[in-house]
RNA sequence: CGGGAUGUGGCCUAGUCCGGUUAUGGCGUCUGGCUUGGGACCAGAAGAUCGGGGGUUCGAAUCCCUCCAUCCCGACCA
């Protein structure tokens, strides 16, 4: 491609509404455009790199024997109505209505769908398991974007389902799509990490995530130092000792204008982990009282989950107050409301917990003596440094975008939808369902995030553009070198080499400031000072740049190229 | 949805606090010239309902009200 004849529009000025790494650079290289919030338009440039992504997942689940389907973007309300989420998801789902007044949604994922599809088609264990993917644009109505590509609402995704007949079957299938996953992002040049993880509003029995590690990701992760434990800091535990001692009588001490932790402890000269914090959350109907050690922190997410509500919020002053909670020494002693107690707080001895009473602590406050509750769970967050829960090691906090996900969802759609199969007995069965996501433009952004420097873009091979930025830095009367120059241009797209040829009228630092956004993980410039050093000069990512003569520059770009496949798995 | 910030030619911005000629400069674009190793230079040109609406005032980019958009933090997030 010759760059005078392509849609080109980089800029030099950094835009303000970007904070993100990628997200600057995908602006100013020209690789996207903003339209409305968390919606792009791609040029050339993005859709080139964005569609080798795709045909990388492509050959992948084509690999692992799924099949390309496609489903349509505006789908029935109805359909969703089958399984409840037409009412139980929130706003994310963009609603409307058709001409004659039909709720209609945008898709935002196609368990529904996909489901519909599979009970028309499929009745037999016979024809069990189905496997089917696409790669298609997708709409949620996030109620917050940011970071450029990282969070949007209009996006392309690859989803892909499985319909099978055991559960050993699913457990395979899932297997097959965990090592997949991990080859296409080795293949796009970006080390990804699976993390066990929620499983959110996909329901299922278990989820893991993949996760491009940058300090730019908006998920926690907890990895172990030693062993391959991983898990989003939703779900993620630790293992804890807990010191037991022989239970004292409760009594009650002085505490005047102590209301927080640090204080209390500070206070009465004892560690944070003698300590008790209880918290009052609401989900809505009713307020429930949460108790864990002073020094940890609730896990919301667990805590929902246990509750099996939808949202919890802390309950405000209004409530606290109604409910005669005392803020700043709330406790579980003769507490009415129910409570919900962290292993922490359930299996440590003579702790200190609030008197509901302003200005009053209780010292050597136990569970089972002093307070119950049936409901003791691990409702904590793990955080730096604790031990983990599978060898003892020490965990670290580190941050993640997640670029992909795959799900056992197990009956909760085919139940619900009625795709049912004979199984060898006659007898009808719900089919058993995975699905499997990645976020394409995600993707592409967290590359970046991982990868590029602040100014400078270096694509891996696999997604470049284009795999060779040419530069032909003659001067417009140098007719001689230019003929060279096209030469080249010419001989190395005969031989199927991906190369943007500049040779606009424009001077060498303007080609290599474009250059340098293009991010052509080779460049080659051509100009009177490398052919007096002796040929072109070569610059293959942030290597030092060679001089290599021009006889031998197309066999040797050859050979680069197929270098820099093999360092990707190729 | 809560908190914060910002809106001035395609892009980055000055001016806004403290109202007063024809709204600043740069980038980019177009024309001509001169240039060609890290976003050159000279000359000229086009390009702005100062986010929208309402109000105060002799006079509003500037003050007030309101709506909208975008970004950041939180909530939320298959």
């Amino acid at each position: 491609m010759k760059l005078s004849k392509y849609l080109l529009k980089t800029i030099k000025e950094i835009p303000k509404d970007a904070e993100l790494k990628s997200h600057k650079l995908l602006l100013r290289g020209g690789y996207i455009k903003q339209v409305s919030a968390g919606i792009f338009s791609y040029f050339p440039l993005g859709w080139r790199s964005l569609k080798k992504i795709e045909n990388i997942i492509r050959q992948e689940m084509d690999g692992i024997e799924y099949l390309e389907i496609n489903m349509p973007v505006v789908i029935p309300g109805s359909l969703w109505s089958e399984t409840g989420r037409y009412e139980a998801v929130g706003d994310e789902l963009l609603r409307f209505d058709d001409r004659v007044g039909r709720k209609m949604v945008l898709g935002m994922t196609h368990e529904e769908v996909v489901t519909d599809l599979i009970r028309y088609a499929v009745k037999s264990y016979k024809q069990l398991p189905v496997k089917v993917y696409q790669i298609q644009t997708k709409f949620r109505d996030e109620p917050r974007v940011r970071g450029g590509l990282v969070r949007v609402r209009e996006f392309v995704m690859k989803d892909a389902y499985s319909f099978h007949d055991s559960y050993e079957d699913l457990n395979a299938a899932y297997d097959d799509a965990y090592k997949a996953y991990h080859r296409i992002f080795k293949r796009c040049g970006l080390p990804a990490i699976a993390v066990s993880s929620d499983v959110g509003m996909m329901g299922g029995s278990g989820a893991d995530e993949f996760m491009a590690v940058t300090e730019a990701g908006e998920d926690t992760l907890i990895l172990c130092n030693s062993c391959s434990y991983k898990a989003n800091k939703e779900v993620a535990y630790a293992k804890r000792e807990y010191l037991k001692e022989t239970p004292r009588a409760m009594e009650e001490v002085a505490t005047p204008g102590k209301m927080s932790i640090e204080d209390v402890s500070a206070f009465l000269n004892i560690p944070q982990t003698k300590t008790i914090k209880a918290l009052v959350y609401s989900n809505g109907d009713e307020l429930v009282m949460c108790v864990i050690r002073g020094d940890l922190e609730i896990n919301e997410t667990k805590l929902k989950n246990y509750l099996k509500s939808k949202a919890i919020f802390l309950a405000t002053d209004e409530q606290l107050k109604g409910a005669g909670i005392v803020k700043g020494f709330a406790s579980p002693v003769n507490q009415k409301m129910r409570i919900i107690a962290d292993t922490s707080a359930a299996e440590s001895s003579n702790l200190v917990t609030g008197a509901n009473k302003v200005d009053f602590h209780v010292i050597n406050c136990n569970y089972g003596i002093d307070w119950n509750t049936s409901d003791v769970v691990d409702i904590s967050s793990v955080s730096e440094g604790e031990m983990c829960p599978e060898c003892g090691g020490k965990l670290t906090v580190t941050r993640g975008i997640e670029i992909g996900n795959i799900f056992k969802l197990g009956t909760k759609y085919s139940g619900a939808m009625k795709a049912k199969y004979l199984d060898k007995d006659g007898k009808e069965k719900d089919m058993i369902m995975g699905c499997y996501g990645i976020g394409v433009g995600r993707l592409m952004a967290s590359v970046l995030e991982v990868t590029a420097s602040d100014d400078k873009i270096v694509w891996p091979i696999s997604i470049a553009p284009f795999q060779v930025s040419l530069l032909g830095l003659y001067k417009d009367n140098n007719i001689e070198l230019k003929e060279k120059c096209d030469a080249i241009y010419e001989n190395m797209k005969s031989q199927g080499i991906e190369v943007l040829y500049d040779e606009r009228s424009a001077s060498p630092g303007f080609k290599f400031k474009d250059a340098d956004l293009i991010g052509s993980p080779i460049t080659v410039a051509i100009g009177e000072k490398s052919i007096e050093k002796g040929g072109a000069e070569v610059t293959v990512g942030t290597n030092e740049t060679q001089i290599i003569s021009l006889d031998k520059l197309i066999s040797e770009i050859n050979t680069i190229i197929k270098r820099l496949f093999d360092e990707l798995n190729y």
